[in-house]
DNA sequence: CTAGGGTTAG
């Protein structure tokens, strides 16, 4: 080999990998010169990782450094071996430690290595690698100045760059909001001198979807194709199918499903996976029904081949997350008569939802359909069969199926003895019996397992007993899962209170899962100011609370009108140096505006501007009901895209201020955007044409939804009634499922009071609570009302009594304020009524 | 860790 003369040096006859093994060259016991270093390294030609090492140990050794060319020998050896990862972090080395006591300056570095190569082409590769790897270093220690300044100074040498190099470089402009930057990269990226193998951009792109920077991808793709630079129609679908799934990863599906609309322009016809990605991409978005639409939309286009059981269990689980779970069912029953294959995730959706209607022996009966079916059922779906048993008192049921399970084969794990242990106690049944089960299988419980059946004790009342086991696990504390179970047990079983004070007593931080469960349950009873001690007690703890809780919290002190205590509180986030986000200004804003605080629900939306925080479509159309003229133009000004929502609020806004000639215009606005009105635009226009006398325009439009499919649903109905009682919707209701609400029901029973039939308005309120629908304030306000003005003082006197007793009461007596000035003309007829009532009652 | 917006009833 050629090292001979270095091997001197080294005094050693070892092999290189062994060399390398060790790492243990002895610099330091040698007197080495530049050359001698120089030569040492040639050997090194072929071990990059020995010449790694034996520069370090160079550099460790502290009165000679490396020089300028014994770098560029390593880099050029390192090069060679395509290690560009090493290169980057050798560069990375280089530049934290900065230029002092070196001698050399990075340019210098980056020449010594290009000019070492005499070759042209061989420099030139040299040169455009070893920049990449130095751009990516200078990124990687946040450099971006140096990083972007140096992308564009390989530019004018004309070297090259590799996809990642340019990912880097894109990542760092956008990050520092280098707008033309990004334009004078965009058009390189495109330019026809720079052009570069259809393989660069094809990494590019995957680059910028795995980094969470698909829209760039997106921005590029319809240029890229323009400029015949993706022509392939294969790597064309492969793009597109990467940008429209990473926007689905990133969540941005309105732009997920313009890129898929493209692609569909241009002719490709997208993978089923690509659907699915945006199918779950809504629902992960908790947009349900825009990804039950989606599906609809594509099986009208392409018919049903494309529902794959990842579709399938999407949409399932879409109607179980809206609650609707009777609608799952149908869905099931309609994939099945498509013959579309369903597979275990499916199923299990399909035995949720049983469950969650209460029919569990349809669930296990369909759980053996899918066994005769041939899917062979996993122990996630014995957990949801055994947990729901449990669930519903099924404990035999449950425990069988454990037993079958084990004598199938397929041993239960640790989260199955859960579910069944925690379902047994909240049961009153014996569940430590199946604790013994499990040491019988070599099964250990951990603190979950305790936690749970500690939970389930307190549910059933078994508070002693829980108690016990909490004392004898007390060396678990660590996790704070038993504790935890203890808080949960006394939230389920609705004793709120308890759970606090146990909660408050504790001082050491519970999972936290246990303080939202404890946080949600307090907020929903509205018990705010506990909620809020709570997140107190977490800072105490020194636990960071879930962000969204400062959110929730404000919302909470929003939902009872007690905006002061939300202002208040936000002060201390203010003194805590946590900025508010764009939810919690929103729902400030839009508690203003309801209480009519009009003058600080202006300041809020100055200050969240000033603190950085833009104000999206949604704070404008809270603000748009009241003065939508000027909120329009300032968001316009924004930049701000106004959405169905906002104009529906605009339109509704202006016919309700008597501004025809803007209500009009807004809807031309609308239909000019390429904007479509749903049932509620329908809806408003529908209640506004009626407002002005006009019935048959009002009753056209609600043809007309019917006619573009446009499905009305219980408010529309409720408008249509309440203008025009004598209309039979009962029927057609039914059909269309249509669930009655409070609303409905109170509109049926005003108008019955109104012509005096005061029998039929009581049976209608019968109804209407036997239906499940709790009547509510003006619910009450409006039978009791009915009833006093047709003489019923006694029934009256009846329903008051029970609405006392049910602790509902009237609304806080600035939110009637706002209410008075939304609904001018029946102000004072209310105003009669009211005072009717309580001379009758007192 | 799901949080904020539109249409209806007194």
């Amino acid at each position: 080999m050629y090292a001979v003369p270095a091997l001197a040096y080294t005094n050693s006859t070892i092999s290189h990998s062994e060399q390398s093994k060790e790492g243990n060259f002895d610099v330091n016991s040698l007197e080495l010169n530049e050359v001698g270093v120089l030569r040492v390294l040639t050997t090194m030609r072929d071990d990059p990782y020995l010449a790694l090492s034996f520069l370090k140990r160079i550099e460790g050794n502290g009165d000679s450094l490396p020089s300028v060319s014994a770098y560029a020998a390593v880099i050029r050896i390192v090069c060679s071996w395509s290690l560009d990862e090493k290169l980057s972090s050798l560069f990375v080395g280089i530049i934290r430690k900065g230029d002092q006591g070196r001698g050399f300056s990075v340019v210098d570095l980056l020449n010594a290595v290009g000019d070492a190569e005499e070759d042209e082409k061989l420099s030139f590769l040299l040169r455009s690698r070893v920049s990449s790897a130095l751009v990516k270093a200078y990124a990687e220690v946040e450099m971006f100045d140096e990083a972007i300044h140096l992308f564009w100074g390989i530019d004018q040498l004309r070297w090259d760059a590799d996809a990642d190099t340019y990912l880097v470089v894109v990542q760092a402009l956008y990050r520092k909001g280098d707008g033309e930057g990004v334009e004078k990269f965009h058009s390189k990226l495109l330019s026809s001198e720079t052009r570069k193998h259809c393989g660069f951009y094809m990494d590019f792109i995957e680059g910028l979807c795995v980094n969470e920077m698909s829209l760039v991808g997106y921005i590029l793709l319809r240029p890229l194709r323009d400029a015949n630079i993706l022509v392939d129609e294969s790597d064309l679908a492969t793009a597109y199918g990467k940008v429209v799934k990473g926007l689905c990863n990133e969540m941005k599906l309105e732009e997920a499903e313009s890129a898929l609309h493209d692609m569909e322009e241009c002719g490709i016809d997208p993978d089923v996976s690509v659907y699915s990605a945006v199918v779950e991409g809504h629902r992960k978005n908790m947009s349900f029904s825009k990804a039950l639409r989606f599906v609809n939309d594509k099986v009208a286009q392409k018919g049903e081949r494309i529902i794959n059981p990842v579709i399938a269990s999407s949409m399932l689980q879409c109607w179980c997350q809206m609650g609707k779970f009777s609608e799952a069912l149908d869905q099931v029953v309609a994939f099945r008569n498509l013959n579309i294959t369903l597979d275990r995730f499916c199923y299990n959706v399909a035995f949720d939802a049983l469950i969650k209607l209460g029919r569990v022996d349809e669930a296990v009966e369909l759980f053996r359909e899918m066994t005769c079916e041939g899917i062979d059922p996993d122990v996630v779906n014995y957990t949801t069969l055994i947990g729901g048993c449990c669930q519903h008192g099924r404990c035999g049921q449950a425990i069988d199926l454990i037993m079958e399970m084990e004598s199938k084969g397929k041993p239960p794990d640790i989260v199955v003895y859960n579910v069944l242990a925690g379902g047994l106690a909240r049961n009153a049944e014996n569940a430590y019996g199946v604790l013994k089960l499990m040491e019988d299988r070599g099964v250990k419980p951990t603190s979950v397992t305790h936690s749970m059946v500690i939970q389930g004790l307190i549910v059933a009342g078994k508070i002693d007993e829980a108690e016990a086991l909490y004392q004898s696990l007390e060396e678990d504390k660590p996790g704070g899962n038993v504790a935890g179970g203890i808080v949960k047990g006394y939230c389920e079983a609705g004793r709120l209170d308890e759970a606090f004070e146990r909660f408050i007593r504790l001082d050491f931080p519970l999972p936290k899962n246990v303080y939202f469960t404890l946080f949600a349950s307090l907020c929903a009873a509205k018990d705010i100011d506990k909620a809020q001690k709570l997140v107190e007690r977490m800072w105490e703890l020194g636990v960071e609370p879930v962000k969204s809780m400062y959110g929730k919290l404000i919302g909470a002190w929003c939902r009872v009108g007690d905006v002061r205590k939300a202002i208040r509180f936000l002060k201390v986030l203010k003194g805590r140096e946590i900025v508010p986000d764009l939810f919690t200004y929103t729902i400030m804003i839009k508690t203003c505006c309801r209480l009519n605080k009009l003058k600080q629900a202006d300041a809020l939306f100055r200050d969240m501007k000033k603190r950085g925080i833009r104000p999206d479509v949604v704070t404008y159309t809270v603000l748009a009901k009241n003065n939508p003229e000027e909120i329009d133009t300032d968001m316009k000004t924004c930049g701000v895209k106004p959405d169905v929502f906002y104009y529906t609020t605009a339109i509704n806004t202006y016919y309700r201020l008597n501004n025809e000639k803007r209500a009009r215009a807004a809807i031309q606005e609308m239909k000019r955007g390429g904007i479509v009105p749903d049932v509620a635009t329908y809806t408003a226009l529908i209640n506004s044409y009626y407002r002005l006398n006009n019935r048959k325009k009002a009753y056209d439009l609600f043809l007309e939804m019917k006619r573009r499919r446009i499905c009305p649903d219980v408010v529309t109905y409720t408008v249509l009634l309440n203008h025009d009682p004598k209309l039979d919707v009962k029927r057609e209701m039914r059909d269309l499922r249509i669930k009655r609400d409070v609303h409905y029901y109170t509109v049926l029973i005003h108008h019955k009071c109104k012509t005096g039939e005061v029998e039929e308005a009581e049976r209608i309120f019968r109804e209407m609570k036997e239906s499940g629908v709790e009547p509510d304030v003006v619910s009450y306000r409006a039978i009791i009302a009915g009833c006093l003005r047709n003489g019923y003082v006694r029934d009256a006197k009846r329903f008051f009594q029970e609405m006392r007793e049910k602790g509902i009461e009237p609304p806080p007596a600035e939110a009637s304020k706002n209410v008075v000035l939304l609904h001018t003309k029946s102000n004072t007829e209310r105003r009669v009524s009211r005072t009717k009532i309580q001379e009758a009652l007192y």
